[in-house]
DNA sequence: TGCGTAGTCGGAAACGCTTCCAGCGGTTGC
DNA sequence: GCAACCGCTGGAAGCGTTTCCGACTACGCA
């Protein structure tokens, strides 16, 4: 920076205050700081501007599963946001249980953000008290993270829109295929979601029967070993409602080698609108993934800002009607 | 630091050394210090240590489509041995044309860390000549990058893979429906991937229909459209052959809607072994994605320990057959 | 006993910026 | 016409480390 400064016939000050946009500074000097860092293609020195200055412009992104679409897509959007901003994305993936006791344990990006910000995965409270030791801003999306302004869905709606779905077309007999995240075996990924199952049934005056329930880890492979055990049943359920759409693709394919035609012989529905249920005429409950990465990304921009983001914010979902869905046989 | 060395009752310098595990510390001195550092939970500032000394221990990864399920595996694989190694990773995202002329226009990871990793993304030579002005390391993955090392699949080979299947099958006439990146419009994602088509077709003796072959930017929806055209043809195809998976399950769906049957009536391979591939029984060839990020990890480790990494890799591909394949009807 | 040496440790100078404070010339208000 | 003021600029003091260099201790050997 010493060079451009000479280069450019002023002082370091002035200089630095020039590159880094400061006011005080004359129209034609910055000009031609910029000229002078242009030709000797000079470019800040971050460690040396944080060191003095104050920020890092990095921002911590925490994700569970980086390469399953939900999570990708929620980054996808959120990542486009913080560019905008001119914020760096530090990615850590706390994938299975013990990378993320590591995580919260270490705290390797302390010191080294502004703000992290939390992609679809619950924090528990021991771990939000690790995360406070930063002393940075926390966001959230795309999971349901209490005491943090964070982006996500009414789990519990998403699931009543599916559920009653299967009831107006006049399924009686409705079963259950529950996610539970392999990173935290034995979580439900949205209890939201096996609440509203039981709420729908329930308003509906249906029984509730717990052999139409399987509790599997999330992924696709499971989801068809649930079909099976809900297919071995004395008396199968005429519709499945599934967590994700990942699932519940698994139990068409199941459906599929069991010769059963769907809609007509098994109802389908899921949660998310993943892109393959489009293709697998999956009839489902649509979440705006992308647009919830986008959101948590702009109350991060306030936050950072000093303006009071807004403390929360449900983004709604809507059911998407396929060729999964259908009235049972009678 | 000037707090954990009073603790510890030593110097800086001498606490500078027992944290970042430099030799000539007396191990009884060494500990002192850690518990002092543990006590008041104090963390080396990254930006000092920098400015002071030399690496800055992150690395950037470039990936065009973060959401994609081929780059978020790269990633996936990439960033467990990064982790692994300390190094934390720096994410950018360059989806589409200006988003990417943007990023090396402006090289906005300069400065900021010790190695370039770019995923599933061939660089040109304008591009590259950019990004060696960083003065970094450079690593590519999942992409056909000459000049750097990298590590890949063979297109080409995984190309005739899959349609030396079809015409082992006895299929006589093969479409191809060809995928080029929505970034770079009119840019076949691997021209090896089309190569191999005429290739095998030409060692079979086939003719080469141009009317067989369709190009449409990458996409499951796009794959569809891409079927319709086939199937629009006087005498369609008995096979197709689809440079990626979710391509090749859009056009299934196409299939599907046009109540023929698979394989029967037509078979259809891909490339990629997505997991929805498993799901929707469809042959492909299925290419490590996973393990290619984590060779460019230990490529990149390599690299920054001095050690001379080797030039490329290029993992192996396998046929995996499943439903969606059987001999013509004839 | 004296001296060289290996092993430790402390002082202090960088590292490349930002920002406080002061100075400078030129305006404005009375 | 003078003082107060304002916009711009420069000097210099940090910011929190690392590392060079010199000093000090204890020990082995002649």
């Amino acid at each position: 920076m010493a060079d451009v400064a000479r280069r450019a016939g002023v002082s370091m000050a002035t200089a630095s205050r020039a590159l880094s946009n400061h006011p005080h500074v004359a129209a034609e000097t910055r000009a031609r700081v910029l000229a002078a860092a242009e030709q000797l293609s000079y470019v800040i020195s971050p460690e040396a501007s944080r060191l003095a200055g104050g920020a890092t412009g990095r921002v911590a992104v925490v994700v569970p599963h980086i390469s399953r679409w939900f999570f990708a897509a929620l980054l996808d959007g959120l990542e486009s946001v913080l560019r905008d901003a001119d914020l760096d994305v530090l990615l850590y993936h706390v994938g299975d249980t013990a990378d993320r006791r590591d995580f919260f344990q270490r705290l390797p990006a302390r010191r080294k953000v502004d703000a992290i910000v939390v992609l679809g995965m619950p924090v528990r409270d021991d771990e939000r008290a690790r995360l406070e030791l930063m002393g940075v801003h926390i966001v959230a999306a795309g999971g349901q993270v209490e005491n943090y302004p964070s982006v996500s869905i009414d789990d519990t709606a998403a699931g009543r829109q599916a559920v009653d779905h299967l009831i107006f077309l006049g399924h009686r007999r409705i079963g259950m295929i529950a996610a539970t995240d392999p990173a935290e075996p034995g979580w439900p990924t949205g209890p939201g979601r096996t609440m509203a199952y039981r709420a729908a049934l329930a308003d509906a005056g249906l029984p509730d029967d717990p052999e139409l329930v399987v509790t599997v880890e999330w992924g696709g492979r499971n989801g068809a070993a649930a079909m099976e055990r809900l297919l071995s049943l004395r008396e199968p359920p005429t519709a499945v409602y599934a967590h994700s759409d990942e699932v519940a693709l698994g139990a068409m394919r199941t459906l599929r080698r069991a010769g059963l035609r769907i809609p007509e012989d098994m109802s389908v529905v899921g949660i998310d609108d993943h892109p393959m249920a489009e293709l697998a005429d999956l009839t489902t409950v649509a979440q705006p993934v992308h647009e919830q990465g986008v959101l948590a990304g702009r109350m991060l921009r306030k936050l950072l800002a000093g303006e009071p983001g807004a403390d929360g914010v449900t983004v709604p979902t809507r059911l998407v009607v396929r060729g999964s869905t259908a009235p049972p046989r009678r």
